[in-house]
DNA sequence: TTAACAGGTCAACGCCGTTGACATAAGGTG
DNA sequence: CACCTTATGTCAACGGCGTTGACCTGTTAA
């Protein structure tokens, strides 16, 4: 839609499995899966076209023919992702545990991925997996009796801070040994050696900083803003409990296993073109 | 440190200011500076040694004399931004109001520069401007009246928020043209035609996703987080006034602009190796 | 059996960051 | 003022990048 030049045939329509010059026979789920062997093997930097076709035993140009650009790949890689963190999460039907396990989950699994979270975690992807997240976290919500509105506003905010702080720590977690190292120390070399007259609030709270600072933030930011939801909630509402059905009509739940397989398991169910 | 070839003079030793083929007599500042204004111009991706160099009227190989690498030009580019970021701002004395302003700006100082603040946001430096920040967000929370462990805490999931969303949406700002719009109609063209019965809860609420998911949700989250954070005050203190000056002595703003003014004029001040 | 064509390959383009070698003018020294 | 050192700008080249037009060849449907 995009380019006015694509060599890039849709997957249904693939037949022709024709191997390559070192024998490997290509596939859009292989080069996936190559290029995120060689993110996490080689970090970021690694994932070139050339590098990816030298991974594959084939020629680079032969990657045109499955992705449109390198951009489009990458989103692939994003999207396959989003799956393997969904893949075996199960509402319980409190929505408030529901999503701190649900945020924890996309958190640490960008964490076990830091170099391909880095490259994805703030693209919108529109296919299969990530769709299927969507209605999933909606679902929760609405289930919970947030308004439409409201649970787009809460839904917004809490995607964007699970792909925000994974990002982050997973750009840290990324850092070249050398300067992890380096930055990991500067909260004991620097920080709590400042002079109390200069810096009284750091000097304080210097202990508390050197526990603190080297964990992640997201927990406890997650946690504030679950219990801030909740308050609206509980203003919206008036005090009424949370466990009923609310607007979604309590398939809250129905929206999450069965479908999240069925769209792992075929083909690309409703792929939009890119 | 890093590097075993070092053309780079330290600012403190140049004396000869040689002009270039064009008349221009370089400096560390004007080629931050006009990096800075190349990016706002042009877009992120305007940003190469190349293209410097032409803006510049020098060949690009000179900026080598300047900085080790366009990582290191970089870091001074983001250095310049957090300096410009706090060198207006005043606390009013109002810990929730200060915080939600010194937040917003941090975002927005991140967004005029994307391509800087992807790069940055999720580094420690330890640096003036650092510390500077670190240490009167401190001061306010903990004039506002938070204990000690209570306020590094919230500072950390505060400050974390602010530069994961400052990444998150830099991201998204310094993304190619193509993909950028390419994003945008995801929403419309995807998520907004996907039938009720496969995809009830985003079908419900379609029209707000179209609407809300343009824009950022750092503010909502912004404001989710402190007002869980008040509500946690408000319960720590037991209902009391947060005004008086707490622990922190409201001696914030005494530090800011003369430090600020003073780091920037000389060569790095403390600067870790990275 | 055969002909079409999907899909792998090749070579080239124009960009990028970076560096070694070189040239030259600035500025201290006498 | 003349001289010399050397800081600093310039040049040319390297290797790598994404991408594409042209080609070639084996698979597959008829």
């Amino acid at each position: 839609m995009t380019s006015t030049n694509d060599r890039v045939v849709p997957p249904a329509a693939r037949r022709r499995r024709r191997p390559t010059k070192t024998g490997v026979v290509l596939s859009g789920e292989l080069i996936v899966e190559t290029a995120l062997r060689l993110i996490e093997e080689h970090g970021a930097d690694a994932l070139t076209v050339r590098r990816l076709g030298l991974a594959l035993g084939a020629d680079p140009s032969a990657l045109y023919r499955y992705f449109r650009d390198t951009d489009d790949l990458l989103l692939a890689v994003a999207d396959e992702l989003i799956g393997r963190t969904l893949r075996d999460w199960r509402p319980t039907g409190d929505w408030r545990a529901d999503l701190r396990d649900l945020g924890l989950r996309m958190h640490s699994g960008s964490l076990a991925h830091p170099q391909a979270a880095v490259l994805s975690s703030y693209r919108v992807t529109g296919r299969a997996h990530e769709i299927q997240a969507v209605e999933t976290i909606l679902g929760v919500l609405r289930g919970a009796g947030f308004p439409d509105a409201e649970a787009v506003r809460i839904y917004h905010a809490f995607v964007d801070q699970a792909l925000a702080f994974a990002a982050l720590d997973a750009a840290s977690t990324a850092l070249p040994p050398a300067a992890r190292a380096a930055e990991a120390g500067v909260w004991r070399a620097t920080y709590a050696r400042l002079p109390a007259d200069s810096h009284p609030n750091i000097a304080a709270t210097a202990r508390h900083l050197v526990h603190d600072m080297r964990r992640s933030a997201y927990p406890t930011a997650l946690d504030l803003l679950l219990g801030a939801a909740a308050a609206r909630l509980a203003e919206t509402t008036g005090g009424e409990r949370a466990a009923g059905p609310g607007p979604g009509g309590g398939h809250a739940p129905g929206t999450g296993p069965a479908d999240g397989r069925a769209a792992g398991s075929g083909p690309r169910p409703p792929g939009p073109s890119h």
